[in-house]
DNA sequence: CTGTTAGCGCCTTCAG
DNA sequence: CTGAAGGCGCTAACAG
């Protein structure tokens, strides 16, 4: 069922048919109402990849994210199809599972399908293929990271002030064995560890770390920087090896979500008592950690707010306000809870159970 | 950049650029050399939308869920992603709430936007609006849940069953007092509860626990089944009403992830001992069941298989396979872990925390 | 207010 | 192997 099906129905002219169905221009109460009828028996519906193809937009909006089964990324998403399902867009989804290329080709697709904006969490801080994007004259917003060279609206949060903040307030309650733990990228190599680990939010998390140590006199340690995969499992045998050697920490930061569930997994094997062992405390709050025992202090981040905000950014440039592109700073908040404490006066030894190998029943990832 | 631009700059006619250009038709090895050199100068970049208008087909997938940020979702939506990118198709997001016409307004839309298939997850079980997507062409493969009169492939799991021997666990263990808490959706009326909450998913594994009761020989009780709205602070209270009732239950089933938080929460904030004082069984396993003590035990479903095979029969039925639309019934897996127990011999009274309204602390939803 | 007429960018016969 | 011409469904002038 096309317009001229529906016009010659209603026995007009096409284009008076097209101007009803189309709700723009005007027709008599009359024609329109013998068009409207004519069809609705033949069950006309528009077709917006036709429209499209005259309006030059889509009403669609790319995200490429790490993972939707990240409860961050899902959170962030919902934020962004939210904000533009109010304005009249879809969202189309894309998972780059922290890999560069196939972030690159999801982009380059949604270039092909004309999508009006982009939002993308960028894999690589050096993502120069988004400016091509930009200057094929689609609007890119950046979400949870900031890439050099290109000037892109940018939605983050204040990573580093938010780390060197929590973990100072490990150094003020006398720790001085203080590790980060966190969950990176592939390799290059096919190993899910990733030593150039590339992920501008990773690298603005370890930084405020380490000025936190430094800020309080504490010689920084390279084995207390963890980089694991971005797997559950991994990030808990990297902290099993790191929670059982010697001189081992008594404060444990993790930056992300999976490096939390992977500590916390490994931590519980080890029986260490948090936190009169080891004092924990994770970047962005989850659902769970109110349901653990002691509750889990976390920095907390606006994540839906952060979805919502690109999103709200993307429309404005779409819709041709054109801004200089700026970076946009959100605020996160410290949740004191119950994971933390002062140092032991004593380490106690930990040790690894008598299978250390990812137990059966934990959950992988 | 369009063919014509790159044709002509490759000094060649339309046609023939298109052809080197869209990877069809045939040219000398000469002028396709020419012809894509003019399209990486030029910078012509293909547009679907033209090709759409033509192909008939957009490789594009709708797929309608309550809400991505709700894990169950987020895992499905990844694995209708997974598989149907692996076969050149995007999917494009919509979130429902579990509203009937909020779902209507996105399938609408779908159709519009012309997309080649629609995974659903059905609001309601008389959902006859999606057979309009049918008759405009697009198939439909409903995910999760089934919907009554249209003719469709459902891609499901066994709840009945599945809650039926879960519940039975209970009854052996000599339990007579067993409740069920289930997130339905928001009322008609504006409240977030739902006294006819349509959600196939919940009916089934309500059905599944009071069969369960009456092969056990256990009279049944209105009170005992507790339908909160889809909010973790609904199902807190109402749990915090039931438990601290003259004869309260001792065994708790929860059908969803939200109505396991929220049930969670009020079990600690009633400092309830479980199993001692109350044994839990959950539906389906989420990240953090392994991480609280005691252990959840829970029945386990292969969400993002589900996903998968869903995109899978969709694709099947895009390319023309035409199989009688039929149901397809995952299994699921009852986890033992530690939350279940023997009925507790005395039962003990429990008491409401002075602060009952929905904690500080808690995370909302 | 209404009808006629060109395209939007691409694919697809059909000749050459 | 290559080029010319028509049309997918809709919108946007432009007359009437």
């Amino acid at each position: 069922m096309t317009i001229p099906d529906v016009a010659r129905h209603a026995g007009v002219g096409q284009a008076t048919a097209a101007r009803v169905l189309g709700g723009y221009g005007s027709a008599s109460a009359a024609t329109r109402e013998r068009v409207l009828a004519s069809a609705a028996e033949l069950g006309y519906s528009t077709n917006a990849v036709a429209r499209s193809m005259i309006s030059g937009r889509t009403d669609t909006l790319g995200v490429v994210v790490a993972d939707v089964e990240n409860a961050y990324f899902a959170r962030a998403v919902r934020g962004v199809a939210d904000v533009a399902g109010k304005a009249g867009l879809q969202a189309v989804l894309a998972n780059s599972d922290e890999d560069s290329a196939k972030e690159k080709a999801a982009v380059q697709l949604f270039i092909e399908r004309r999508v009006d904006g982009l939002v993308v969490a960028p894999a690589a801080t050096d993502d120069e293929h988004l400016a091509r994007a930009v200057s094929a004259g689609i609007p890119v917003v950046l979400l949870d990271r900031v890439v050099t060279g290109a000037a892109l609206d940018t939605v983050v949060v204040d990573n580093r002030g938010a780390v060197k903040s929590a973990v100072t307030r490990f150094t003020d309650a006398g720790h001085t064995r203080i590790a980060v733990i966190t969950s990176a990228m592939p390799g290059d190599d096919g190993t899910r560890l990733a030593p150039g680990a590339d992920i501008w939010t990773t690298t603005e998390r370890v930084t405020g770390y380490r000025q936190a140590l430094r800020a309080a006199g504490i010689p920084r340690s390279a084995e207390l920087i963890r980089h694991t995969g971005y797997d559950r499992a991994w990030a808990r045998s990297a902290v099993l090896e790191l929670m059982t050697s010697a001189d081992r920490p008594t404060a444990l930061f993790t930056t992300d979500n999976v490096a939390t569930l992977g500590t916390l997994d490994a931590l519980l094997d080890l029986d260490a008592r948090i936190p009169g062992d080891v004092s924990v405390i994770g970047f962005d709050d989850a659902e769970w950690t109110t349901l653990i025992r002691p509750r889990l202090s976390v920095v907390s981040q606006p994540v839906q707010e952060l979805g919502g905000l690109a999103a709200d950014i993307l429309i404005r440039r779409i819709n041709g306000t054109a801004a200089r592109p700026r970076r946009h700073t959100l605020h996160t908040t410290y949740i004191d809870r119950e994971s933390t404490g002062p140092a032991p006066a004593r380490v106690r030894r930990l040790r690894a159970p008598s299978d250390s190998s990812p137990g059966a029943d934990a959950a992988s990832r």
